[in-house]
DNA sequence: CTGAAAGCGCTTACAG
DNA sequence: CTGAAAGCGCTTACAG
């Protein structure tokens, strides 16, 4: 059924290795030869088995994307996932390398998992979200040499690779937080991702930075952590209003973001009069009732330069960390403070 | 740097066949030779490249999940997608497959890229979402005897291949209208997905048939067709409140619902005292405010169904369609009509 | 039950 | 510039 190389060598009239080297581009074929052996290609309908060239390149001109965390709420975590996986799928397209899902349950169960898929060779590199604390299985990544790049900031600990695409999440956070400040507000209710990941550690500073700046005090009750889901945010808020004086709120994930607003709405608090609410940029933002006020973390470019960067590293260049920067959309949910 | 079977092989001290026999249980191995293999292998921490048991098995012990529309919208169209992926992990694993991720923007682009990923042998076989009428590609697969399996039943011009799974879709939205039908509305508004995919069909007929049993009357203006997300699902309602009379809202995708939601409270309507709602069933329904009456189409069964049939297809079982029951939760948003 | 050999379909030095 | 040969790391008949 399938044409090998063989049937397009001999209908071409030369051999395999000729054949070979006229479908690879090689500098040293004459175009007449090139030429013939491309059109018996095409008559023959031949695609390179891409097994059979792997094994002999040594390559397997694919890349893993590991998610170590419960792929339970992480897709429907905002559309934060889709762009993101659009920006890699571009990346790899115009490479021609092809993307396979890695994921685990728990982050303990990684470690065997990756000594299998690194000494298995079954791909060239790893794109890893989620970077925590713990991350044991980058060892194993470390002393097979094999690349990978984060998307977002790793802890300080993994010093030995450089190679993550994040957005300044201070910066993030600070803009978010000094954007209400300057709205007069002056209880500002933080809802951040969970402490797990390190981006949470850098926007609790951002956050504490934007109000020591602006000499507000600092209150430990308005700072609070939760899952990037629905049920967590409108919790968060559900549990807070009545007990705890806030007139605005950021909450930098547009599914907390959503159960916030519902908690409020439930609360009888409008938005933004009673209390406002800045999140990051989605496409709801712009439709809900009122539209928000966001700060946009461009996910799509954070996957596309991620994908870039670890196709560079396989190409042996050397990277550096890439900042993706974030932009800031005023809409009608964060209004001066009564 | 990696070990390779004849380093085991010699380690143990057996030839490289009976290594290989040993490490895939073949069941002529003596048990003391096996653990002497096995020994060894866990002492080299060996792992067989996957490229080249690939290249000599014929297999690629690999399936792909292509998304035939654009990435733009499918994963954050709820948390569908999310547990359809899920699922689908889940049963790739139990039997040592991976998952790698195709997608065109454009179905147009697809039957070049079938063509590549087919002859060069990429997978072993595919899981298809958002069957449409078109589907060119489909050709492609049936020609290189590559099985396919969809999630979402194809339309009738498909008649080659029977693997897919779905929900009874006209039972879904049956089940949907007769429940507010029940509660006394005979204004419902039925909003669908776009026509292009087969299950819209589906809702449809089971939309009407569900009128007709109750014997209300069709009104073209009431049924609605409307990308799967937020926006689309805000703007239908927001320019339909007020020109059209409904006193219910079938909308079966989480994010179109949570647009409508929004377009209501814009428009001053309150759910369900003004407007019943249903949709299908997501992590959020339950916390909305109010929270929504759902149908649970249950996506991880799906989609772990759906990698479990293909799975059992390249096993060389036959395979018969899967109808994946779909459950009723009612909530707050239907109530009876005023 | 075990081993030597051939083969999976490519690419890549190496001669010519 | 082209061809014959070896090799990538496995598995699989086939002898023994």
């Amino acid at each position: 059924m399938g044409a090998t190389i063989r049937d397009v060598a001999k209908r071409a009239g030369v051999s395999v290795s000729t054949a070979s080297a006229a479908l690879n581009n090689k500098p040293f074929v004459t175009p007449e030869t090139r030429a013939r052996v491309l059109q018996a290609a095409l008559e023959l309908n031949y695609h390179a088995d891409r097994t059979a060239r792997s094994l002999a390149v040594g390559r397997t001109h694919q890349i893993a994307l590991l998610i170590p965390a419960s792929l339970e709420h992480t897709f429907s975590a905002s559309d934060f996932f889709n762009q993101l996986v659009r920006g890699i799928y571009k990346a790899c397209g115009q490479e021609d390398y092809s993307l396979v899902l890695y994921a685990a349950e728990r982050e303990t169960d990684i470690v065997p998992q990756m000594e299998r898929w690194v000494r298995s060779r079954s791909v060239d590199g790893f794109l890893i979200t989620h970077p925590t604390w713990g991350m044991l299985y980058v060892d194993v990544l470390e002393e097979s040499h094999v690349p990978y790049v984060f998307i977002g900031r790793p802890p300080e600990t993994v010093t030995t690779f450089a190679g993550y695409v994040d957005n300044d999440n201070v910066q993030v956070a600070y803009d978010a937080t000094e954007h209400l400040v300057e709205l007069g507000h002056q209880h500002i209710l933080f809802i951040n991702g969970p402490s797990r990941y390190t981006y949470a550690h850098d926007r609790t500073v951002g956050y504490r930075k934007a109000l020591d700046a602006h000499g507000l005090p600092f209150q430990a009750e308005l700072l609070v952590e939760a899952e990037l889901t629905f049920v967590d945010g409108y919790r968060i808020v559900d549990r807070l209003c009545g007990s705890v004086t806030f007139t605005a709120i950021v909450v930098l994930n547009p599914m907390q973001a959503l159960g916030v607003v519902h908690a409020l709405a439930k609360h009888g608090c409008k938005v933004p009069t009673d209390v406002a609410v800045v999140t990051t940029e989605c496409e709801m933002a712009a439709y809900m009732y009122p539209p928000l006020t966001a700060v946009d973390i461009r996910p799509y470019q954070l996957g596309y330069e991620a994908a870039r960067m670890l196709l560079r590293c396989l190409a042996g260049e050397t990277v550096a960390p890439h900042i993706v920067p974030h932009t800031f959309v005023v809409r009608d949910s964060t209004s001066p403070v009564r």
